[in-house]
DNA sequence: CACTTGACCTGTCCGC
DNA sequence: TGCGGACAGGTCAAGT
């Protein structure tokens, strides 16, 4: 089983596909099978989530929101393995038997199998919307880490977790100085930690964590004090060509997986380091290796990337 | 406050 | 093929 791989990029493609798909659609009813996937009050439910419209799907770092004509959103983090996957049926199933009826499927919102929508709901099904229409949007997280919360609109950019977000790193206002002098704070950490750091810069994970250091020739246990200044300038270009060019892939998806057109969630075929370990570096023709750094698995060509002290 | 480690979960893979 | 342990793309809480 394979799974959407949510940092930045993924989470855009998801945003992306949803757009196309439920926007417009309104709740009939929703279920879940994990109180900790969707831990909202039965009373919020049923006054602003069924009936409601949905209006917009917005994306803050990892973070989806989805905005409802009610005054209330969806909330939804996908932490390491949630997947939204919308399927449209044209009548509605029997209970015993939830496949599709006709042959008219969509889907998208990154599941990584076509063949797999037949058998939604799954045993990681967390939560199941459905709308007006004979079509779901299934929330699918076989960690449990991930979640989804109701809540109003306004109060959204209140909660902790937001307000102590850093800027996006793809934002047109963020200058190449601006993103050296907000690393100050965590000096004495690592590079890598401080890119994980949300709080610095929202967005980055482990993936790209480990690519934008690559392209930048910065060693990832370099502490954040001994990374030049002229590096830091090398990190956020390469920190935002890394994403782009990810987004226009579709994000990673896992190992070789690559959809009916071929392009989306090719990312990880064009990935430099990441799971990379015991090729080639494209750029020296020295062999990845991978070393453990701030908790995480960490990929790194030992010769391009010198840890300086 | 800055920094690190373990916890939250399920599933898979790897070595004995 | 069985079993233990490490590991998986993210954040929190709790520790120093």
């Amino acid at each position: 089983m394979v799974h959407a791989m949510p940092e930045l990029p993924e989470v855009e493609t998801v945003r992306t596909g949803l757009s196309q798909l439920i926007v417009g659609k309104q709740f009939k009813a929703v279920s879940h099978d994990w109180p900790k996937s969707f831990p909202n009050a039965s009373s919020d439910v049923n006054l602003f989530l069924i009936g409601a419209t949905i209006e917009s799907i917005n994306r803050r770092a990892k973070v989806l929101v989805i905005e409802l004509n009610s005054g209330y959103s969806l909330v939804i983090h996908l932490k390491m393995t949630g997947q939204l996957v919308f399927i449209h049926r044209l009548q509605k199933p029997e209970i015993t038997d939830l496949r599709p009826i006709t042959s008219e499927i969509r889907f998208g919102a990154g599941h990584p199998n076509d063949s797999l929508i037949n058998e939604l709901p799954d045993k990681s099904t967390r939560v199941s919307f459905e709308f007006s229409d004979y079509s779901w949007l299934y929330f699918n997280d076989q960690r449990k880490f991930g979640w989804v919360r109701l809540m109003p609109t306004i109060e959204i950019f209140n909660l902790d977790f937001f307000k102590k977000l850093g800027p996006e790193p793809l934002g047109s206002d963020l200058t190449a100085e601006e993103f050296a002098v907000r690393f100050a704070r965590r000096k004495n950490s690592t590079i890598k930690a401080a890119l994980l750091d949300q709080t610095i810069i929202a967005g980055v994970g482990n993936i790209y964590a480990d690519e934008s250091l690559w392209a930048a020739k910065i060693h990832p246990e370099t502490l954040v004090r001994n990374v030049p200044a002229l590096a830091f300038n090398s990190l956020f270009t390469s920190l935002r060509a890394v994403l782009l060019m990810s987004i226009e892939k579709g994000g990673s998806s896992d190992r070789n997986y690559v959809n009916a057109e071929g392009k989306k969630g090719s990312y990880l075929a064009f990935a430099e380091v990441f799971r990379r370990e015991g090729e080639q570096c494209r750029r020296c023709s020295a062999t990845i290796i991978k070393l453990r750094v701030a908790g995480r698995g960490t990929h790194i060509c030992p010769t391009c990337q010198v840890k300086v002290s």
